[in-house]
DNA sequence: TATAAACCTTGTAGCCACTACAGGGTCAAG
DNA sequence: CTTGACCCTGTAGTGGCTACAAGGTTTATA
């Protein structure tokens, strides 16, 4: 399976699997006698084990320990367990920073006269 | 008052503002005999300006036209209402983005039954 | 007056996670 | 045997800063 296959079946572009292999997060595969690259069934788990974490937000890094974590069978998954509440935290700060924000704009909006530039509340919100 | 000066008075880091002003979004400032730059009370209310949109979290792009419009008096602040309303609108995107990002790590943690890495279900949820 | 500390200057490189080329090589269909 | 669709490497760009390095200026103190 060459690259635009391996892109195809775990819907991500080609670029961005070469780019994984580069950063060291995919193993390189062995190469044909073409030089092209020679994907098995192990690089299409991993690779979709990396989109689906990427697809939750997490991080390369902390992909990269999930990943080595994974390898480690016989360990307590507490590290896991760590890393995924360490993200949750992560995505409810930011829930709350938008959220925030979002009333902040509807309020900035909800004032607009639709007047001129000079009397815009939106800009004198704006303004100091 | 220099650019040090400034950063303090808008809560900026020095370097930020030199930023701003490579790529053309604060005006550059005069100089003093020792090559310092010397911002007047106008730099100050523009650099308010971009920092309190930044913080509502609009692009430089976005800023760049608020400041072009907001220097049209005579003209209709639609143009600002779309620029508001389309962050709004990003912002609204991000929000269901997050929010569903949120259960999904909800559920994967609440799933983790504390073993080992072998049966750790957060790992099983993120594998294909 | 000397000097040290705290600023300022420019330019460049790094961050994240890709993405987009350019300039070549390979391969399958017609 | 040519065409076109792929593949290869390497480099540069994205946004919005941030962090140096290597020098110049200003201010406070001895």
């Amino acid at each position: 399976m060459n690259v635009g296959e391996l892109a195809r079946t775990v819907d991500t572009k080609a670029e961005t699997i070469r780019y994984y292999e580069r950063i060291g997060l995919l193993p390189e595969p062995p190469r044909t006698s073409g030089n092209y690259r020679d994907y098995s069934a192990r690089h299409v788990s991993r690779l979709s084990f990396i989109r689906r974490a990427r697809d939750l937000g997490f991080s390369i890094e902390q992909i990269r320990v999930l990943l080595d974590l994974a390898d480690q069978k016989e360990q307590s998954c507490a590290a896991v367990d760590a890393i995924a509440r360490a993200h949750l935290a992560d995505v409810k700060r930011k829930l709350a920073d938008l959220t925030a924000l979002r009333r902040e704009l509807d309020s900035l909006i909800g004032q607009c006269r639709h007047g001129t530039v000079a009397e815009c509340r939106i800009l004198e919100a704006l303004a100091p």
